[in-house]
DNA sequence: GCAAAAATTGCATTCGAAGTCAAAGCTTTG
DNA sequence: CAAAGCTTTGACTTCGAATGCAATTTTTGC
């Protein structure tokens, strides 16, 4: 066997690597030690080799002992991308987070759920909505297991992953009609708990909402939550005005609400917890007013920033570790199984009182 | 060709392929779009398809359309793992953050770059250093074309990268001793621009350096720029404790200085601006201090936060799009060119002045 | 000790696209 | 009109690991 091989370039080509491994210079384009160096350099099959990472496969002690000597030996590490081809599993996720919206800590808890499950996130972030079909067309090429959406997709889109056998699983996006797996914060549920909180002090009269951009389908629902809501008490003394999620447009919201109605109103209720800064912001430090003294303020979220003592924020808690976990284990069981069907999975939020809503 | 008169040429030109190929061996799954198929469809050899997508190779242009026009009809997506088998150029790049230290900004920044030059973003995140070797093992077997660590290496690490080939840019981390690709901001000149703000008024006597974890090199570069700074004016009325760049270890920090002290300073030192928000609310609310009345504090790094009103923090700006750029930048150019030698790009951050340090 | 069963191993093939090279097609030009 | 020079094209091989299958070795049972 070994005259066979003798003469072959990739004989030639271990011998290089050999005298790599050892000095500092060396040819411009290095080969990297493969399965079939480390067979030939244990003097053994590549299917061995092969079948000493793959667990549970039938290898005999010594010949574990064997390969595994050569593998330290040569440095060797298989690779991932050559096994994706033949066993039609990149062990990649996709992660698509539309910038805009998402906050670190849903990014940090998914790649951690998923490394523990050997599994890798492919990262894709979008600019702009219109970034997604470019974004769609990445992921398609790339192979991988699933998708994990943060973002909102069209049903076209939607359909082109189904299509092509992919899992989707979507985190905070519910899509009514469509049968799509999501993991999703009760955005209604929550609303109303903040909002039946400034109701209950009878001390609020006029109100502002302040949604999130139009084309955000969970800002909608807040908005709506809180709108219904507030209907079902019989106020309509409320302003509706529209941000776009960031602390400078809750700034400039309070500055809107004020020369529409000619003064401030008693209550603000922000779509997320960032505007609901800019709005206290803008109120104490623009308006001169108190909060929560000459009015209150809700947010959404719950992100870190709602618990500091600047803020102390009323605002309802998304269970970020609950929600990754879970999307993370939908999808996943949908990798390793293609026909199980979709599912939607509601989570509650949690309410944080906060000192924002006056007495 | 009958195909063409086929009104949903996706669905049945998929269906087509079941047929084409031996399909009744075949289980459930079904099997992708391939360039053979594309080939049979279009009634020309596989090389050509593969040509078609290769920018700048010899096809003509009635080829191309041939082509292409099967493609739609298929709905083709080429492979991007097969490609990457043959090409050795995975057009992916690991990003490792340490989920301590890093701001979200900076990983939008990375990834909108990465995008544009085509290339795609495997994303690590490490809970704890210890992580770090776990990472390697897997980054060695994903064939990434390069490498972006915002996270800490050990020597060894990075010489495991250097022996595989693989470029390695740090966002702001240096290593002055070993000659490894960075880019950073110049953390001592910043920190003694702030600190010069602080010894200027001549108001400040008595001071506290909040320093960051013991382990970040960037936590002790901007200490020690700021303690040198200070030592240059012959001050010595210092007060030194250790956070860990969270919000709630700068509010501890100030009751670690009071205790410590028996009285406040007059300016405290922030490591990073969270711990500056931290020591801000800390002195606001709990000792009822003023900022910056009674006392000045001033932070590093100049996240989003820093702007709003309820802070106006002093602190120095990363210049995070262009470090983003230049680090990406840096790294494409090591993968197109793997004999550039090892550089180091240090810009200086923005100072921010706002209105937290005392006249 | 021997046949049968079980475990282990190697050979050859496969995944999907890209590159090499030679043959074929097309232009140009004398 | 033929020779020379380009451009296009297809057959075949390659990348690195996994796997079905057959050959071989080991174990088991009696």
């Amino acid at each position: 066997m070994s005259d066979a091989t003798e003469k072959t370039p990739r004989k030639s080509a271990l011998s290089a690597i050999g005298d790599d491994t050892m000095s500092a210079a060396r040819p411009a384009v290095r080969r990297q030690v493969t399965s079939y160096d480390v067979a030939r350099h244990a003097g053994v099959s590549q299917s061995a080799v092969s079948r000493c990472f793959k667990p549970g496969a039938s290898v005999s002690k010594k010949m574990r002992e064997r390969v595994m000597k050569a593998v330290d030996e040569l440095g060797y590490k298989p690779n991932a991308i050559a096994r994706g081809l033949i066993t039609r599993r990149s062990n990649m996720v996709a992660v698509i987070v539309s910038n805009l919206t998402f906050y670190p800590e849903v990014l940090t808890q998914l790649s951690a759920r998923f490394d523990e499950r050997g599994v890798h996130v492919l990262l894709f972030t979008l600019e702009s909505e219109s970034d997604v079909s470019k974004v769609i067309e990445q992921i398609a090429q790339y192979q991988v297991d699933g998708v994990l959406a943060a973002a909102h997709l069209n049903p076209d889109q939607i359909a082109e992953f189904q299509e092509r056998d992919v899992p989707l699983v979507f985190y905070n996006r519910a899509y009514r009609d469509i049968p799509v797996s999501s993991v999703c914060c009760d955005q209604v549920e929550g609303e109303r708990q903040l909002v039946s909180l400034l109701v209950e002090r009878e001390t609020h009269k006029s109100f502002a909402v302040v949604s999130g951009p139009t084309d955000s389908v969970v800002s909608m629902q807040r908005t709506q939550g809180a709108l219904d809501r507030l209907a079902e008490q019989g106020i309509n003394d409320i302003v509706r005005v529209t941000g776009d999620y960031s602390y400078a447009s809750g700034a400039r919201a309070i500055e809107e609400i004020v020369s529409t109605r000619g003064s401030m109103v008693d209550a603000v209720i922000c779509a997320n917890d960032m505007m609901a800064f800019g709005c206290m912001d803008a109120i104490r430090y623009r308006l001169e007013l108190d909060v929560p003294g000459d009015v209150s303020v809700v947010g959404f979220d719950g992100v870190r920033a709602a618990g500091w003592s600047s803020f102390d924020l009323a605002t309802i808690q998304q269970p970020v570790e609950s929600m990754a976990e879970a999307a993370v284990a939908m999808l996943m069981e949908r990798i390793e199984n293609a026909h199980l069907p979709p599912e939607k999975r509601m989570f509650s939020g949690v309410l944080r009182q906060g000192t924002t809503i006056r007495n």
